[in-house]
DNA sequence: TATTATAGTTAGCCGACGCTAACTTGTCAA
DNA sequence: TTGACAAGTTAGCGTCGGCTAACTATAATA
């Protein structure tokens, strides 16, 4: 997947967990979209059996789709708190997290994590 | 400047660090990219004003490009060494560093710098 | 000198991913 | 019932940045 796949199927998690129904709008709304946009992007992540999509335009996380959107999001989180401990603003922390999550390796992600677990 | 650009604007500067005479091909095969993509990619970057091409084909960065591909590499290294320094192995930090110094911020990287000087 | 190898360019394909315009569909209120 | 709005889709455009095929130009060599 590619790096928007991943803020789609990352947004779809983080708007889940906040309201019980998530349709196509909401997502463009809070990304900032266009329709066609998210309706295309939404369409690949369900042909990739990320999302299934009920006939209400409903949008719901497979097991995959929601285990891979989580791990992405722990990335966002942990990279944010790891800037932050820095000195980094919090704003500028959240979108440079929010960039760097979809390129680091499992291996730089770990040694993060181990490290910010091991700063607490 | 694109991700792409500051990649062959950072390999052109490494390879005028090692040899006198840094032409289209040496890039081509440093960064395995076609030749023709090589090519449009240096014609951007001589548009920019980022370098000078002699006519024997001898690629010259600029002053502005040679500030430039300068902070990319700085960026490049002090990731890299960051990341080593947290257990990431030497070649995983390299890659990782290649494609992170395109996405962060200037704040965020000055505090990743800061950080570094101080742990030294 | 004629051939061949090397370097570079041009033309044009393709996928990713933004976009607008315009259509369909469904719901709700006048 | 009809008109209007909201949601979603389709068609198609533009840019970026890879690619191959095929051309040109220059240099080295048989």
């Amino acid at each position: 997947m590619q790096e928007s796949g991943e803020m789609y199927l990352e947004t779809i998690y983080i708007l889940s967990e906040k309201q019980s129904v998530v349709r196509a709008v909401d997502v463009g709304n809070k990304m900032g979209f266009s329709k066609p946009s998210v309706s295309r992007a939404i369409g690949i992540l369900k042909d990739g059996g990320f999302i299934d999509i009920d006939k209400n335009g409903g949008l719901t996380l497979t097991k995959v789709g929601r285990e891979t959107a989580k791990s992405i999001y722990e990335r966002h989180v942990i990279l944010s708190e790891c800037l932050v401990s820095l000195g980094v603003s919090p704003e500028t922390a959240m979108e440079d997290a929010c960039r760097i999550e979809h390129y680091i390796s499992e291996e730089t992600f770990n040694a993060i994590k181990k490290h910010m677990e091991e700063y607490k």
